[in-house]
RNA sequence: UGGCCCAUGGUGUAACGGUAGCACAGCAGAUUUUGGUUCUGUUUGUCAGGGUUCGAAUCCUUGUGGGCCAACCA
């Protein structure tokens, strides 16, 4: 064994969040040896970024510290789960780059949580109560009043042994009685006045099919799975803390492995939701198009966004895991995507919105192609051509016949250079009978070429261009925040608050040749414009580009100021 | 007015009784054939009162503010 030079890492000298303190602490003492942690979702829906935090922090606790991470579904409530969320989950998880060490289910235990509800029945500990829901949660009381007993809490426990059989082999109704655990009904935790354990549902599960017909509840099956996989550290978000006491009563009173459970705030994102039911509105009465709306904070809407794997990640790591309730400005997030694809997008000439340049003094016939770089933060990502010739395209908000002060792009009298081509001066402009223009009229500099530039002249716009002839038309999807306002959660109806601009569609922009070969998925940045990747819907007759996200764009702030 | 949790710049997050730091956002400048990137500088903070201590963001206490909890949801 060579003696270890190891340098000192900086993982170990960064903060660590309560969490991992909490880990460290467990190994050091030996309370554990190695640590087994969980994602749990319920399979009701689509996965979003609240739950990639979860995802980066189960899976990545377990990786920094040697351990597991199960996927874990939390299926108990079979009238509410599909197989499509199922499968939609373990693809997200997987997107985001983490493999489950084991990929299970609350169903597999069904037989076993029977088992140790009769136990606790056996030892008095629960049992099964006839009176409806409306008598349970009058005689609960309430935070200041305790509860009172229902008649059906002292049945002796081989009576609620039998009562649970039946309940378990159909013969009562849905809803007609539950199985009741018998703990303090005085309790100011209102969790620990005689919670359910059983309900009665003639459902049928996506998984046990028609096997049950009483289905534990959350609390019932959520430590005890945890349990059975040997769960070290059961993470979760800070609504169920007032569980705790109840998640260990129920593993205290079987005797059973102690998981332990920890709460930590979850993720909020400024100017959109991240409810469940919120997001299934949206899907539900089309204010989108999908779970997968580049949009939507779901998982699967990032994705077709063009949000990748590791902004993601790296946004999770850098929203960091505390107690505290929190909104995260969503610019960290866009932060995060422009930092990845900065780095690894090649850059394209599209024009979003086109304007005609002609080049007076070029010849008509004559097309040169000339080289630009796929990614100046890249020197692998190499060069490509673009055709360049008398008439152009350039962008409409690149030309302007009045400009304000500052603005160094084109206008009557200015020069502007032409990304990777020659430096033109406007030397007028063509006009319809209502005074739009239609075209812009240069003249180039010949010895201004880049790369071969004698020209001696200095400019300070650079505009991006397409030549006319051999621009292709692609549709371009503009994307902006599903809503106006920093919390659309605070408001009395969330949906007034939606943002009737977040999506623009541009059915006639433009794009270089070497943008027809693209592929869903494909990421690029459209150079000056923003981030832009390739959506499904894109076809080599006509590609479909989201836009991601903007570039960071200083004039546009500065033109703001202008106007005010 | 029950129980539990929380309180550090605009937003997050560190500081584990010893100089309040980092990131995003903002602002200013340099570089730039992307008004991008990069680099530099910079504005802004310990909820309040009391106590312990040589020393408190940190410990104690009272208050204030916020969140969660009384689904046959998770």
């Amino acid at each position: 064994m060579a003696s270890s030079t190891e340098p000192t890492r900086d993982e170990s000298k960064a903060p660590l969040n309560f969490i991992e303190e909490i880990i460290e602490e467990d190994l050091r003492s030996g309370r554990h040896s190695s640590i087994q942690t969980r994602f749990p979702p319920e399979p009701n829906g689509y996965l979003h970024i609240g739950h990639a935090k979860s995802i980066c922090l189960n899976f990545g606790l377990a990786q920094k510290y040697g351990g597991k991470c199960n996927l874990r579904y939390d299926d108990t409530n079979p009238t509410s789960e599909e197989q499509e969320y199922v499968d939609s989950i373990l693809a997200d998880v997987r997107w985001l780059g983490f493999e489950p060490d084991q990929v299970l289910y609350a169903s597999d235990y069904f037989d076993q949580l029977y088992e140790w509800a009769r136990v606790l029945v056996s030892k008095g500990l629960a049992y099964v109560d006839f009176s409806t829901p409306e008598e349970i949660a009058a005689q609960k009381g309430s935070p200041t009043v305790p509860g009172t007993p229902t008649p059906y809490r002292n049945t002796p426990p081989e009576e609620n042994l039998a009562l649970l059989e039946r309940m378990k082999n159909g013969e009562f109704p849905d809803g007609h009685c539950v199985l009741r655990a018998k703990i303090d009904l005085a309790s100011p935790n209102m969790h620990l006045r005689d919670p359910y354990m059983y309900r009665i549902k003639h459902a049928r599960h996506h998984r046990t099919g028609d096997k049950w017909c009483i289905y534990p509840m959350y609390d019932w099956a959520h430590g005890q799975s945890d349990s059975i996989e040997r769960v070290t550290h059961s993470i979760c978000t800070l609504e169920f803390a007032p569980h705790r006491p109840l998640y260990d009563w129920f593993i205290e009173q079987l005797g059973i492995f102690p998981s332990k459970q920890y709460e930590f705030a979850r993720l909020n994102l400024t100017y959109t939701v991240m409810s469940k039911r919120k997001l299934l509105q949206l899907v539900q009465q089309g204010y989108v198009s999908g779970w997968d709306d580049p949009r939507m904070p779901t998982i699967s809407g990032l994705r077709r966004r063009g949000y990748t794997p590791e902004s993601i990640r790296e946004f999770a790591q850098r929203v960091g895991v505390a107690k505290r309730e929190n909104i995260i400005d969503v610019s960290l997030l866009e932060f995060c995507i422009r930092e990845d694809l900065n780095r690894r997008a090649p850059r394209r000439f599209a024009v979003l919105h086109p304007l005609r340049l002609v080049i007076t003094n070029y010849p008509e016939d004559q097309v040169e192609w000339l080289e630009t770089e796929n990614n100046p933060e890249d020197p692998q990502a190499g060069y490509r051509t673009v055709p360049f010739s008398r008439e152009l395209y350039i962008e409409r908000e690149d030309f302007l016949e009045n400009p304000p002060p500052k603005y160094f792009r084109l206008y009557p009298g200015g020069m502007v250079r032409l990304k990777s081509a020659y430096i033109v001066e406007c030397t007028g402009v063509q006009k319809d009978d209502y005074g739009q223009i239609t075209a812009v009229l240069c003249r180039y500099i010949p010895e201004s070429r880049s790369g071969a530039d004698t020209s001696g002249l200095k400019v300070r716009g650079t505009i991006h261009w397409l030549s006319a002839a051999h621009a292709q038309t692609a549709e371009v999807r503009l994307y902006d925040r599903l809503f106006q306002v920093e919390d659309p959660s605070s408001e009395e109806d969330f949906k007034k608050a939606l943002n009737p601009n977040s999506l623009q569609i541009l059915p006639n922009a433009l794009v270089e040749p070497a943008l027809l070969e693209t592929q869903p998925g494909d990421h690029f940045q459209f150079t000056r414009l923003g981030y832009f990747c390739t959506d499904p819907d894109s076809t080599p007759a006509k590609p479909v580009f989201n836009r991601t996200v903007t570039l960071k764009d200083t004039w546009a702030k500065e033109a703001q100021k202008q106007r005010n």
